[in-house]
DNA sequence: TTATAATGTAGTAAATTTACGTAAATTGTA
DNA sequence: TACAATTTACGTAAATTTACTACATTATAA
């Protein structure tokens, strides 16, 4: 169970908390770090307040006390907020933007597993159960995890394939029938040719599944969404991270499929598994 | 800057440990969530030690004292290992799976942050912004990461392709001259294929690049390998997670190609994001 | 047997929390 | 608007819990 982050918590909380207790959150939250290693009277002392007040803060927090709070700060600190402002400077050397890159991608992965709908997830799960077919549809970078989504899916024994040429979406989106499923990776979900396919696809009666943008036209057109709000990527340097969101979406939505077919199909997939077998060379040791 | 995670550290530390502090280091191992919210008093009960044993350990380990400890632990419990052991179960429901799913990439993802080499990573950018040409080349799911790796790559005004089929990999690994970079991407790295091409493309005097498990036959025949050691997916149900280390990788890959080509480089980035503006529903508010 | 390391005991210091009282703010009423 | 009544906010000081230090004892190795 994954609840949000705390910093955002008493950040959202700010205008509603008392002249001690605002002092308090502001302190911690100029400098979250100092404060997890601080005592009750050291932090009292630089916001102000008395240590009653901090305690009561905490307590307003749902932590048991102060030291309850410091470690549940420091979780957070770990988890979400840690890395905002962690930008990818022009002057970076490698040991600088390494772990950049990599912790903005976990922070993402994070803020999307603390949010993402889990009854969406199920109903998407129940339409690719259903689907006669599937098509994975992406363009430029979704257009490789179209891609990815074909080479997971195929393993279900369903139909299933993947296009990133519009010409071909438009095709198939036209000659689809109720039961097809068209599956329409997207980030923006302002392309408009994408969005146009949709709205083929659905005036013919298929199923349009959206991994997009919330709000997005494609979003709107769409039958079914799983939203993805990843920042736009406004930093120069900074890779889009949310291609590999949607991989990692993909991959729960194998899952559920994979789990809703039950303990008897595994012998499917380990079939397919030992396929490549001899097509590898065998670890020694 | 990262180090490494403090429950590998208690782990690997176990068996230079005293009797009373092994017994410290079972108990906490055991259910570190439960120990980051005890007092010194109760865990060295439960752990059948004194108080002193108890705040000894925490110092051993470069904690300031229990609490500290208390803290550290509670940060690595976050970051870290405490995916471990969370294996999907078959009869996991929509809200255990997809947390699951999204932690294990994550944790993955730390471990590899943590472990990457960054004086590798720096020769893997030298040699991507000296190539004349750069070929990725994948098969199965490395192939949408290849896909990709081009379409980041083809924005740094480089003749830049990637490759999918073996037949074709072959053909261009034994036309490759000096100057020309394989950046060959493999889960395993002992596909027979994909270990000759890199063999044939070497023989020619190329560069061969390879992301992929270290030790293995194509990290063998690599001119220069970027390890990634994710573990192998035994469980049925959890997907392959390395595909997504791959693509952060190169997304590391280009942005240091991106600082290398330094701040004048920028408008012609800017160029690219900018063509796809006509092709995008404008955000209306 | 002696030296060294490991562990525990007991006391002390520190930190946190609770209880309570005062001050401030809010609300209702004249 | 002014004034009382009530509620809420805050701090002081005492109580309690928690963690640490110094020292003693036991176990281990040389």
């Amino acid at each position: 169970m994954h609840s949000q982050n705390l910093i955002n918590i008493i950040t959202d909380a700010l205008p509603n908390l008392n002249k001690s207790e605002s002092k308090v959150a502001q302190m911690i939250l100029s400098d979250p770090d100092t404060a997890t290693s601080s005592s009750i009277a050291t932090l009292a002392k630089k916001a102000g307040v008395s240590e009653p007040s901090v305690n009561r803060f905490c307590k307003r927090f749902d932590a048991a006390g102060f030291p309850d709070f410091k470690i549940q700060l420091a979780k957070a600190l770990v988890s979400g907020i840690r890395f905002v402002n962690r930008n990818v400077n022009p002057d970076d050397d490698v040991s600088s933007y390494t772990p950049k890159i990599f912790d903005s991608t976990i922070n993402n992965l994070a803020l999307v597993r603390d949010k993402i709908s889990h009854s969406r997830v199920n109903q998407v799960v129940d339409k690719l159960i259903q689907a006669k077919r599937i098509y994975f549809f992406g363009l430029g970078a979704s257009g490789s995890v179209a891609r990815d989504a074909e080479n997971k899916f195929f393993r279900f024994n369903l139909p299933v394939s993947c296009h990133d040429d519009v010409l071909m979406q438009r095709m198939l989106a036209s000659t689809g029938t109720t039961g097809d499923v068209f599956f329409i990776i997207s980030h923006t979900g302002r392309t408009k040719e994408v969005v146009e396919v949709a709205e083929i696809a659905r005036a013919n009666g298929s199923t349009v599944i959206g991994l997009t943008a919330p709000n997005s036209p494609l979003a709107e057109i769409s039958s079914l969404t799983l939203d993805v709000e990843v920042p736009e990527n406004t930093d120069e340097y900074m890779p889009m991270t949310s291609r590999i969101v949607h991989l990692v979406i993909l991959d729960v939505l194998a899952t559920g499929v994979t789990l809703r077919r039950g303990p008897e199909f595994l012998p499917h997939l380990e079939k397919i598994k030992n396929s490549l077998k001899p097509t590898r060379y065998p670890k020694d040791s």
